[in-house]
DNA sequence: TAGTCGTGGTC
DNA sequence: TGACCAAGACT
């Protein structure tokens, strides 16, 4: 049982006028990505922006555009080189998706964006609400926007009960968004939505009074501001940890490449053993042997969905006399006072800050 | 459907 | 100071 929500044609017209004259006053209209709108430009900030705020994204797609200024550059570069450039900015799926779909681009499409909002969909990386984002801002195609800002401010205005991680939630207000959003000033329209909750429909503490909408805002009526959209019921976090072996040599650390799924996937980390794990043996597997080890200071990293406790332990190492073990094609001898061109993990970083303080 | 996937800002 | 969460997509 959905409670569909009807808006006339009329009450469409209004909102979006409303909305449109707010935004030519108010609205963002300097960032980096609004400065000669390509598919490509509005590409990037779209997928870095994602869970990302503004101010944060900046430096990252400032120095992203200036080593893969094209598509095509993107696509011919190596994944350790874009995940490089996404080194702090989490989500790591969202660089090696962006370096796929490039791919894909490159062969299928000739290295032009697709126009098709179904063929941009099927890139990998890129949902409903991004598509329409890419094509209504950088081309003026005439599609609805449904990301978190959006969100929040049809569900104050309509009163519509959920929350973000919800299914029902989305499905209630793709319609709301599909009506109206118009078909002329598409562009403007879906900025303007984005920017009124990200500057007046904030999360906490709304500026109801510089709205456009607030005459027409239900949630202001019955001052129920605070709990549209409703909050997400919170879960306890588990707590796991680990232990982090820095294998030195002079000065080269070993790092090994992680997996495509999971945490820090694609990313260089070090060595991680459990309690039960002798290092030795783990050493031994790289064909080394510990001389002496320094410990670090331990730290907690916390995540979305749960708090890592990391013990670093720096060690000291020598190559063994009868190497002959082959070296794993994943590992990489991250150089001390280089630029190493790899993804790593804020939590790698940290380390590797505090190694860099010590004296050799 | 709800969990997974990061990090830094905010209060 | 720790809990909450920001321009979501994928499974």
């Amino acid at each position: 049982m959905t409670n569909e929500i009807k808006i006339s044609a009329a009450s469409a017209k209004k909102f979006n006028q409303q909305v449109l004259s707010w935004y030519h006053q108010q609205g963002r209209k300097h960032l980096p990505w609004q400065q000669n709108k390509t598919p490509y430009r509005v590409w990037i900030s779209e997928i870095m922006l994602q869970q990302t705020q503004v101010a944060t994204v900046i430096p990252y797609y400032q120095r992203f555009m200036e080593s893969f200024p094209t598509i095509v550059e993107l696509a011919n570069a190596d994944e350790d080189n874009v995940l490089h450039h996404w080194t702090g900015l989490g989500y790591y799926a969202r660089a090696r998706n962006l370096h796929k779909a490039a791919k894909i681009i490159a062969q299928q499409y000739q290295g032009e964006f697709p126009e098709d909002i179904e063929q941009v969909i099927a890139l990998p990386g890129i949902g409903r609400s991004t598509a329409g984002a890419i094509l209504s801002l950088s081309l003026h195609k005439p599609h609805p926007i449904l990301d978190g800002n959006v969100k929040r401010v049809l569900a104050r205005c309509y009163l519509v009960e959920g929350h973000n991680a919800q299914a029902k939630f989305e499905k209630t207000l793709w319609p709301i968004a599909n009506t109206l959003t118009p078909v002329k000033d598409v562009a403007p329209y879906n900025q303007a939505m984005m920017d009124l909750g990200a500057m007046i429909c904030t999360r906490s503490k709304p500026s109801c009074e510089k709205c456009p909408l607030h005459n027409n805002c239900l949630a202001f009526k019955l001052s129920e501001q605070a709990n549209f959209p409703q909050k997400k019921p919170k879960k306890v976090v588990p707590e796991k940890s680990t232990t982090m072996l820095i294998a030195k040599i002079d000065n080269q650390l070993l790092m090994i490449k992680r997996p495509p799924s999971g945490i820090w996937g694609g990313l260089y980390s070090f060595i991680e053993v459990d309690k039960q794990t002798d290092t030795c043996d783990t050493l031994n597997q790289y064909g080394l042997t510990e001389i002496s080890r320094t410990a670090l200071t331990p730290f907690r990293h916390t995540f979305s969905h749960f708090h890592l406790d990391i013990t670093p332990i720096l060690i000291n190492c020598k190559q063994n006399q009868d190497n002959n073990i082959s070296e794993p094609s994943n590992i990489f001898w991250y150089e001390l006072n280089h630029s190493n061109s790899i993804g790593l993990a804020a939590s790698s970083c940290k380390i590797l800050e505090e190694i860099n303080e010590l004296p050799f």
